[in-house]
Parts: C-alpha cells; structure tokens; sequence
DNA sequence: ATCCCGAGGG
DNA sequence: CCCTCTGGAT
C-alpha cells in the first residue's frame, strides 16, 4: 500500500471517530430551523446566510402566519416580506431570492419543492448548501454535505480538507464520509462549532476531539 | 473588529 | 479570483 492510501485510510478513520464522539456528545442532534413544510425549510435555509437560526426562527413565526406557503410568498409585498425579515441581515436579497425561488416553485414546479439537486440548483439563492439542508431534512435525500461556515471552519481545523472553496470541501468530505451520515456530519459538527470550536474563541481545554485534532491549542 | 447553517455578480 | 449585500451579538 503507498503511503498516500495509507494517509487516506487514517484520514478516514479519524472522520469516522469524530462523528462517532460528537454522536455521543451530542444525541438526537438535528436541524435547527423551525418548519413546517419543504418551502418553509427552503425559505428558512435562505434566510440562514450569515446569520444565527436562532434569529431566523425568530422573524419565520411572523413571516409564515403571514405567507404560509409558495404562492402567499411569491406573490405577496416585497416591502412588507423585507420588513418581516430585516434583523436577519441582506433582507433585499433575500426577499427577492424568497420571492423568486417560490415563483419558480409555483410556474415551474407546480407549488412543489423540486426534490432533485439539479432542479433546486436553478432557484434563485439557492446553491449547494441550501439544496443540501433541504433535500436532507425535507425529503431525506443525501446528495451532498452541508458545507456552511461552520462545517467549513471545523473541517479545516480537524485536517479533514486543505481547502477553502467550500465545493471542495465537500468534496473532500464525501470522500471521508460514509454516505448515510452525510448530514449527520453537518449537523453534528455545526452543534460542535456553536458550543465548543468557534471561530474566535475555541475551548480547546474542554474539547472532546482535541486528540484527533491538529490545530488544538493550550489554554 | 469579527462572526453568524451564503449566494450572485463582475 | 474579487466584491457586495445586511443586521445583531460579542
């Protein structure tokens, strides 16, 4: 065996017992949005963009009272949509995105979320993070790895992936994760990323992974 | 000043 | 590759 399978192998290995201890630190983990249906997972996974969900489930109570589904929201006021989801940040983006997204869903996908990856790809503000989140948690379709800024973050720090274009990334982490646990993986490192790995200031002295991580620091 | 379940446009 | 879009918390 080269030496570069035998890297790839133990690489393997080390993604595996991750997932496994954050399982176990972390059970029952799962999405965080609040949702009722696959648009208002769509439409909350756009909202998420450079923002907590803590304050996206915030503002989606209001907005889905409001405009409940598909068609409410595509063709409802722009302005008042804006307004309902200013404190999440980039609101006329996303009110456009929201509104052009569920558009399509009505004349082109007949009110439904399309289920396909290719399908979801041609939504406005949709890209392979938002299509990930959505085919898992709504339809239990695992297309891909959620890379978000966490998944990202963790990724790196743990020497799952050298690179930085998140596409690559998961890539990287399709190779290194079975399958069935693709979205546990997300899930499961984003909660870990929240409470114990974040960005500025990580508790690496209190860091159930810290033996299988590289850039584990002291203090 | 930096970060939060990003995406699109140049 | 770069830049922009945005508010709220730390």
């Amino acid at each position: 065996m080269s030496s570069l399978l035998r890297k790839m192998a133990s690489k393997k290995q080390r993604a595996t017992e991750i997932l496994l201890i954050l399982k176990r630190l972390y059970p029952g983990a799962t999405c965080s949005l609040d949702y009722q249906t696959p648009v208002q997972l769509l439409v909350a996974t756009i909202l998420s963009a450079q923002c907590t969900d803590e304050r996206v489930n915030k503002v989606t109570p209001a907005l889905f009272q409001r405009y409940p589904d598909a068609a409410a929201l595509a063709y409802g006021d722009r302005q008042e949509i804006e307004e309902l989801i200013h404190s999440t940040g980039f609101f006329r983006n996303k009110a456009k995105n929201i509104q052009g997204a569920c558009r399509k869903i009505v004349e082109e996908f007949d009110g439904e979320v399309p289920q396909r990856m290719e399908e979801l790809l041609t939504l406005p503000g949709v890209a392979r993070k938002t299509a990930n989140v959505v085919l898992a948690h709504a339809f239990g379709i695992l297309a891909g790895v959620t890379v978000d800024t966490h998944v990202k973050r963790l990724s790196q720090r743990l020497g799952l992936t050298k690179a930085t274009d998140p596409i690559r990334i998961e890539r990287d982490l399709m190779k290194l994760i079975p399958q069935p646990d693709w979205e546990n993986f997300s899930i499961h490192i984003i909660y870990h990323g929240r409470a114990v790995c974040a960005a500025r200031k990580p508790l690496c002295g209190e860091c159930q992974l810290a033996h299988l991580c590289p850039s584990v620091q002291a203090g």
